[in-house]
DNA sequence: TTAGGGTTAG
């Protein structure tokens, strides 16, 4: 910011800037002012754009005017514009950047890397790290984080490993780069990989790292570890988002319930990251009440805090409430928030667990009409689930009907929905044509073949039924065995 | 003057 702010005031040949102007809507307004003013010169566009790298129309505008000044041909502010747009959700504009260039250095292959890997595009952020080897281009530390992304993304074990190697070798001893072998061995499951990084690890620990540490014990199901090193540290408000996770997925109430009084303590009670995962313990633990009050707290509520609000109610029956609380969201124009595919998700699955048939097809039907978004495959799912529930099978059937004729639409998750539709409206007819999709689809699964065996066993056909359980033990086909947990509180 | 690490919802 310190630089933005120098940079145009020496534009506009004006005395330092007011502190009040450290915004990044001042910046753009200072920008405009420059603009007016026909001082706009090269090194006036990187500030402006990290200003509205959060806007697409912005980005788009800065843009225009890079093309008319010619600035858009320079390294520097073209690579600005490639992270702006990587930003800003506009992936294809950015590729269109980094294609358009001339001149490609080190940190436009690392912008466009970086692009790849926050697009979820891992297998292509790797080839085009070959890519910039082979134009002979020198990576550094700032590449093989964002390709140490990619490795975790795709579990490519054998590349990460030959880049802890070369950071060995090169003598990276940095506290990010070993977050990012953390990260890495976390992703791929190797924690202890990942502790082993940490303890040769030589210079000083920031929280980050202990951050990134607990998140691998989480992400690896060792929550015993992860509470030990929570109580090694002083914490911010990363570290307890991170520890509320833990208590969540470990359905540990009573130290969750100690991390939200010392986020209190703290005063992080208005971090909407950290009170959605306030909400999301008490959900996950089944104090629904609870996570409704910290819901009700939150003083800027954002889309994960209503959908985290809203499942909590469909999760455990409350489907009505749900619907209410999506109307309220949708309705309310102050919220400025709008539901997104999380949200319709978890609305269909509220309908669904609820019988609200009506709800669920005005929710299924707003999602595309309404707001844009394409349903995909567990929309249809859940959808699907909901009608077959309610004996709607003709309308479930029409529905699944018209997705078969789209391979991509059609996944297994659609067809275990329809296949139980069937079973529950005992449809045996349609019920083979879906059971013969599902073998297709996922004949690796054991999941599918009891829950075919369990549709023929309805329908009375044993013979069916136990020859599916036989395959499956030729097969050798296991299903794995559920479990569950519970408190038991004691009362003196 | 551009690029890299830790967090929340299905």
């Amino acid at each position: 910011m310190k630089r933005s702010r120098s940079v145009i005031s020496r534009v506009l040949s004006q005395p330092a800037p007011l502190p009040s102007l450290a915004s990044h809507l001042d910046d753009v307004r200072l920008f405009r002012h420059a603009h007016c003013r026909g001082v706009l010169s090269d090194d006036v566009f990187p500030p402006v754009l990290a200003a509205c790298r959060f806007s697409p129309s912005l980005s788009c505008q800065v843009h225009a005017l890079m093309v008319k000044t010619s600035a858009n041909l320079h390294p520097v502010p073209a690579t600005a514009l490639l992270d702006a747009y990587s930003r800003c959700g506009l992936l294809n504009n950015a590729l269109d950047v980094f294609d358009g260039m001339a001149l490609r250095d080190t940190v436009a292959w690392n912008t466009l890397i970086s692009c790849l890997v926050r697009h979820g595009l891992a297998a292509d952020a790797v080839s085009n790290f070959r890519s910039m080897a082979e134009d002979g281009v020198a990576f550094t530390g700032f590449t093989l984080c964002s390709v140490l992304k990619a490795c975790a993304s795709l579990c490519a074990i054998r590349l990460g490993k030959q880049i802890h190697a070369w950071v060995i070798g090169d003598g990276d001893g940095s506290v990010i780069m070993a977050t990012a072998l953390i990260d890495f061995y976390s992703g791929c499951g190797m924690i202890q990989d990942a502790f082993d990084v940490f303890r040769g690890l030589n210079c000083e620990k920031d929280v980050a790292i202990y951050n990134s540490l607990i998140s691998a014990c989480i992400e690896n199901r060792q929550f015993k570890e992860a509470f030990s090193i929570l109580r090694m540290m002083k914490p911010n408000e990363v570290t307890l988002t991170c520890a509320l996770s833990a208590c969540s997925e470990s359905l540990n109430l009573t130290y969750g319930k100690e991390v939200h009084c010392v986020m209190i303590r703290h005063g992080f009670d208005s971090d909407a990251t950290l009170c959605n995962a306030v909400i999301n313990l008490y959900a996950k633990c089944g104090e629904v009440t609870s996570g409704r009050s910290a819901f009700e707290l939150i003083p800027r509520k954002n889309v994960v805090s209503w959908t985290s609000i809203i499942e909590a109610y469909g999760s455990h029956g409350h489907g009505i409430e749900a619907w209410k609380l999506f109307r309220k969201m949708v309705e309310e124009e102050s919220n400025n928030v709008s539901p997104n595919a999380v949200t319709f998700l978890s609305v269909l699955s509220a309908c669904g667990h609820s019988g609200l048939v009506n709800e669920g097809r005005e929710c299924f039907f707003a999602m595309s009409n309404k707001y844009g978004l394409n349903p995909g495959p567990e929309h249809y799912a859940c959808f699907i689930y909901l009608l077959g529930r309610a004996g709607r099978i003709e309308e479930a059937w029409d529905l699944y009907y018209n997705l078969s004729l789209d391979s991509n639409k059609l996944n297994s998750a659609v067809s275990i929905a329809m296949l139980n539709a069937c079973k529950a409206n005992m449809d045996l007819v349609r019920g083979e044509q879906v059971a013969k999709h599902l073998m297709e689809q996922d004949a690796e699964n054991p999941g599918s073949y009891i829950l075919l065996s369990n549709f023929y066993a309805a329908a009375g056909k044993w013979e069916k039924a136990e020859s599916l359980r036989r395959l499956m033990r030729e097969r050798q086909l296991k299903k794995e065995v559920g479990n569950s947990q519970f408190d038991v509180m004691c009362c003196s």
